[in-house]
RNA sequence: GCGGAAGUGGCGGAAUUGGUAGACGCGCUGGAUUUAGGUUCCAGUGCCUUAGGGCGUGAGAGUUCAAGUCUCUCCUUCCGCACCA
């Protein structure tokens, strides 16, 4: 054994031992626990980020710890290959989208595997391969056979300039981010899968996710967004036209002063057609991205129409007007505006002076006043007729019955969930499997002649899509006639809701999934990623699951069982001003750090020039602030179990990290601390055999400390996954370990026994150094396949114990007894401590409280 | 705007069930070893202090023998919002 620690050297070797004995390749079998271990794909953005080693260090230590559990493990990766990046890089780059993928894929599985994981690579697949997204296209003509799938127009961001759609991410302050120009709201032809079918089915089975943070599925139940309330017609004075309006408020619906209608709405744009200023307001309108975020923060503005609606209970007048914050594809596209009772509505009135009715007052007989604000507690109604004295729930179904009965409306669950809009109109991406036949019938492409290929060898010049572009591509027959293509690619969410049924078989030609394999793998045990995908790409996978299950291709109701959501990788970052007053970012790596005493950051200066910096704080890394870390570059300076064991150290797995490289030679320090006294150890030969018997007092409590360490380890990394404190528990052992004398043969068999535990107990984190350690010491086999330590209760037991002793709640004494010492007995040494009499003094003893072997709190006055 | 989370030493964090606040690591201070630097090793390190103690977990209130932990109000920061993945 080598006296120094030179991951550089035992790395590579290691890797390739595993590569040549296919360590992590797995088959199905039936008599054994499966576990199935699964990571986030990453996109082949060109280079892994630190937030892909992250996600993927948490993957790889459960599935090594669950493995030495003795499961079979499966752990597989892939790449989600479609989508718009590789679309501006084609057009940056004068390259195809497919080429620049597929060289990514190469360079980043390098990456990948430089990094240790323990990847079954045999089930490797890229969701840009026909092989796979014709599965897709198959399941898309599935649903829509089953009458889950429709077409129907939606609004998109569009580039009046480039004439092309843009995503969200493209447009920036509200204009195309290459041409400049304002975007335009258009409506186009799309299509949806009717995932709000499924809406009540994804609502109620979150409470089976046990093994899901509870955040997540708060976030997902809100996301859903399940409501009850009444659906209300109001008709348009004199026309024969009429709307409905959707409220979770029927109580307040005597004080309606105004309705609301989206600027999209048919009456807006009956209305506009002779009133010029209200047709360029309703333009204006249109002037605005489609995020929900931007258009629920911008200045709610309106206009009326000139229209007025008839109350359905009142018969009042209430006029119509357009405001811009009612959104088309919600709901109805119409409100009822109560201003009394609802703060946007109270905004909206004061500012263009509407009337503001009261109809709710509290519950506990007090005035409100509405003067200064609504009033949006549910209370008891009043000026509200025949419904007066009602409270919420009275008033809900008084209300209810009453519009029924004058066939007005009633009472109906509503979601805030819309069905999922598949169509992009973009390249890279799987095309639609959708046909307009020669009479304009639109058919789902036959099943015999999937999948609809997408060329891969294009020419991107970034305003349309090739297969847009080239009016041959949409050129086929149905039943002999010509026929056209949907040129319509779809979202990649498309891709990444059914990938982890796929690893199961992930290269079969003959169908979608195999069910035998999918159920004996699925559903996936743990899944780990970015808390950023808690609704739309958990949604969609819970959604597909379901799918997939009605279509008889998998058992369960769920895909994933545990989930983990790692936070982000943070990293300081520095710049300096230029003349201009520009900020220049200067990456971390290249900046020295001045300290004062006590260790605070004084001064920050650029390596190569001296340049003073400014300090900018942690923020998440980024090409914009230039705080990006190459994982690779770490790899290479410490090795990657060092990247590793900082990782899973520095902050627990759903919090964000802070990336230190100080904190990284500190990981690395302790590794090469480890490898030192096991190397002192070996240096002397083979270890005798340990006789608990045998031990000394000393050696006692050193093999307690080990003992109760394995427990804690294996809580931590299975139970609690705070992979932060098993490390900070196997630190705190090696201090001691690295002080216990290697003298008489009991401490060296005493060493024997924990240097083992302590390899294994890192194998998960550490794998390299963890396999070639567990050789030195002369076990046989793979540390991988090893069995995990288990605790020995015996060497755990205490024969004393120490109590906290407080009097009125203050820390006075700390006092060690018997582990079978009673509350009197504990009592008794406590009160004799100096300290404890001196606050008991001549004060009146009015409680004693014992927590049982732990604390004793002493109450006088 | 709506939804979710997080605020603890100079820094990252620990405290698992209401019971010793600051484990572990970084940084910093002093010392030893080393040809120098780095490395390695030893000791110290929340704040104040009259050296008895007192104070201390974003701010303010409350419950309790006991609150970082529970309740309420507020502040700040981060994440998501349906065409980024």
């Amino acid at each position: 054994m080598q006296e120094q620690y030179n991951p550089q050297e035992i790395e590579p070797q290691v890797r390739e031992h595993w590569e040549s004995n296919k360590t992590y390749e797995v088959k199905e079998e039936p008599g054994k626990e499966k576990f199935y271990c699964l990571s986030m794909f990453p996109y082949p953005s060109g280079r892994l980020h630190m937030g892909h080693v992250r996600n993927y260090t948490i993957g790889d230590v459960i599935s090594r710890y669950q493995r030495m559990l003795g499961k079979n493990v499966l752990q597989p990766i892939g790449w989600d290959a479609f989508g718009l990046p590789a679309e501006n890089a084609a057009v940056k780059n004068k390259t195809a989208p497919a080429k620049w993928t597929y060289e990514n894929i190469d360079y980043m599985k390098g990456q990948l595997n430089e990094l240790g994981f323990g990847y079954d690579w045999s089930r490797e697949f890229a969701t840009c391969r026909p092989d796979y997204y014709r599965w897709e296209q198959w399941f898309f003509t599935r649903l829509y056979e089953k009458g889950l799938v429709y077409k129907k127009m939606a609004t998109v961001n569009w580039d009046p300039v480039d004439q092309t759609v843009l995503a969200n991410e493209q447009v920036v302050d509200g204009r195309g981010w290459r041409s400049g120009a304002l975007v335009e709201q258009k409506k186009i032809p799309q299509w949806f899968i009717k995932i709000t079918d499924y809406a009540q089915q994804l609502l109620d089975e979150i409470e089976n996710l046990g093994g899901w943070p509870e955040q997540v599925k708060t976030m997902q139940r809100n996301w859903i967004g399940r409501s009850e309330g009444v659906e209300i017609e109001f008709d348009v004075v004199d026309s024969d036209q009429s709307f409905t309006v959707y409220t979770t408020r029927p109580d307040t619906v005597m004080g309606v002063t105004y309705v609301g209608v989206a600027a999209a709405h048919p009456l807006a744009e009956l209305a506009a057609k002779d009133n010029p200023e209200l047709a360029a307001f309703v333009e204006e309108c249109k002037n605005t991205k489609v995020a929900e975020a931007d258009l629920a923060t911008m200045e709610k503005k309106g206009m009326a129409t000139g229209l007025y609606a008839t109350h359905p209970l009142t018969g009042k007048q209430v006029p119509i007007w357009v405001a811009n914050f009612v959104l088309m594809d919600y709901g109805t596209g119409a409100v009822m505006a109560v201003p009394a009772h609802d703060q946007r509505d109270y905004e909206f009135a004061t500012k263009y002076g509407l009337n503001i009715e009261q109809v709710i007052k509290p519950a506990d007989g007090s005035e409100q006043d509405v003067s200064e604000a609504a009033y949006t507690e549910k209370g008891l109604l009043f000026n509200s007729g025949e419904f007066d004295g009602l409270d919420f729930d009275g008033a809900l179904n008084a209300v209810a019955d009453k519009l029924q009965s004058i066939n007005k409306g009633h009472k109906t669950v509503n979601f805030r969930l819309r069905d999922w809009g598949v169509s992009r109109q973009r390249y890279w991406g799987s095309p639609i499997p959708m046909l307009t036949t020669a009479d304009g019938e639109t058919v789902p492409a036959p099943a015999n002649t999937l999948p609809v290929e997408l060329p891969e060898d294009v020419v991107m010049d970034g305003v349309k899509s090739p297969i847009k572009a080239d009016p041959e591509w949409a050129k086929t027959e149905y039943n002999g006639q010509p026929a056209t293509r949907e040129t319509d690619t779809f979202d990649t969410f498309m891709e990444s809701s059914w990938y982890y049924a796929r690893y199961c078989s992930p290269h079969n030609d003959q169908a979608m999934l195999d069910p035998a394999q999918a159920n004996y793998w699925l559903p996936v045990d743990q899944y780990i990623g970015g808390i950023e995908h808690a609704c739309m790409h958990l949604l969609y996978a819970r959604f597909m699951h379901k799918l997939l299950r009605d279509e008889g291709l998998v058992d369960s109701d769920e895909p994933f069982k545990r989930l983990l959501c790692q936070g982000m990788v943070l990293a300081d970052a520095f710049y300096y001003e230029d003349e201009k007053g520009g900020q220049n970012w200067v990456s971390p790596v290249d900046v020295e750090l001045e300290r004062d005493e006590k260790g605070r950051i004084v001064a920050a200066k650029e390596k190569a020039t001296g340049r003073e910096l400014v300090y900018a704080g942690m923020s998440k890394m980024s090409k914009s602030k230039n705080n990006g870390i190459d994982p690779g570059l770490m790899v290479e300076k410490y090795g990657a179990d060092t990247v590793r064991l900082f990782m899973m150290f520095a902050a627990p797995p759903e919090l964000t990290l802070e990336w230190q490289e100080s904190g990284v030679e500190g990981a690395m320090r302790f590794l090469k601390r480890f490898w030192k006294l096991a190397h002192a150890h070996t240096s002397q030969g083979s270890a005798p055999a340990l006789d608990p018997s045998a031990l000394n007092e000393d050696q006692k409590t050193l093999r307690r400390d080990l003992h109760k360490t394995i427990d804690k380890v294996g809580d931590d990394l299975g139970r609690r996954q705070t992979f932060n404190t098993a490390i900070a528990a196997i630190m705190e052992l090696m201090n001691k370990l690295v002080k216990a004398p290697l003298e008489s043969e009991q401490d060296r068999a005493l060493m024997q026994e924990a240097l083992s535990a302590v390899t294994l107990m890192l194998a998960p984190i550490t794998p390299h150094a963890s396999h070639v350690l567990w050789q030195q010491l002369g076990n046989e086999g793979d540390v991988v396949d090893a069995s995990w330590p288990t605790a020995d209760k015996e060497a755990m037991v205490e024969d004393s114990k120490l109590i906290i002793v407080q009097v009125n709640g203050k820390l006075r004494a700390r006092v060690t007894v018997p582990a079978d010492a009673d509350q009197e007995a504990v009592q008794a040494v406590a009160m004799a401590e100096e300290n404890v009499t001196k606050f008991t003094e001549g004060k009146t003893l009015r409680k004693v409280i014992y927590v049982p072997g732990k604390l004793l709190n002493i109450v006088a006055n």
